[in-house]
DNA sequence: GCCAACGTTGGC
DNA sequence: GCCAACGTTGGC
């Protein structure tokens, strides 16, 4: 089992919406980045953890988690003029973007401000740390589990 | 709102 | 295939 972080910003899609889905589950759309479309279409396997950050906002946080419901299948945002994720060289035969479902799991009592994370040298190895723009990124199984600690979720 | 970092595009 | 221009991300 593979841990992830997934970031979003809260106008667009934040961890509460994702609660507020049909079966707590929604379909992570609109991935428009060649590095984290690998991982979402290679690595990325069902049952696999995510931890929900909310990046573009007053306080950049971890807020709580997720898990992978359903692996990579093509983005149908790509093949949609209407959507601001339309993409006119993807075709059905040959998508190039890929999305998952993922399921809402648990919302920190105490969400994990970057600021903490950059400060604490067990999580200095973060991609969130160590580089800043990659809205899908591998998470070992240490910084899961101490994310989650420091969040208050056991 | 600014701007640094970084990825992509496209002219040559 | 180089590299300048451009666009996007995202912290501050």
């Amino acid at each position: 089992m593979n841990y992830w972080l997934f970031k979003s910003e809260p106008d667009e899609y934040s961890l509460s919406d994702l609660k507020r889905e049909p079966g707590q589950t929604g379909r992570w759309d609109g991935i428009r980045n060649y590095q984290a479309r690998n991982f979402l279409r290679d690595e990325v396997r069902e049952g696999d953890g995510v931890l929900f950050y909310h990046s573009a906002c007053k306080v950049p946080a971890v807020v709580g988690t997720a898990r992978i419901a359903r692996t990579a299948y093509p983005d149908p945002a790509q093949f949609n003029p209407e959507s601001k994720y339309f993409d006119p060289k993807a075709s059905s035969d040959n998508p190039r973007w890929f999305c998952v479902d993922i399921q809402w799991q648990s919302e920190f009592p105490r969400p994990v401000p970057l600021a903490e994370i950059k400060q604490n040298p067990q999580l200095a190895e973060m991609v969130l740390v160590k580089q800043g723009r990659l809205s899908i990124q591998p998470v070992t199984e240490k910084e899961w589990k101490l994310l989650s600690k420091l969040g208050g979720a056991g």
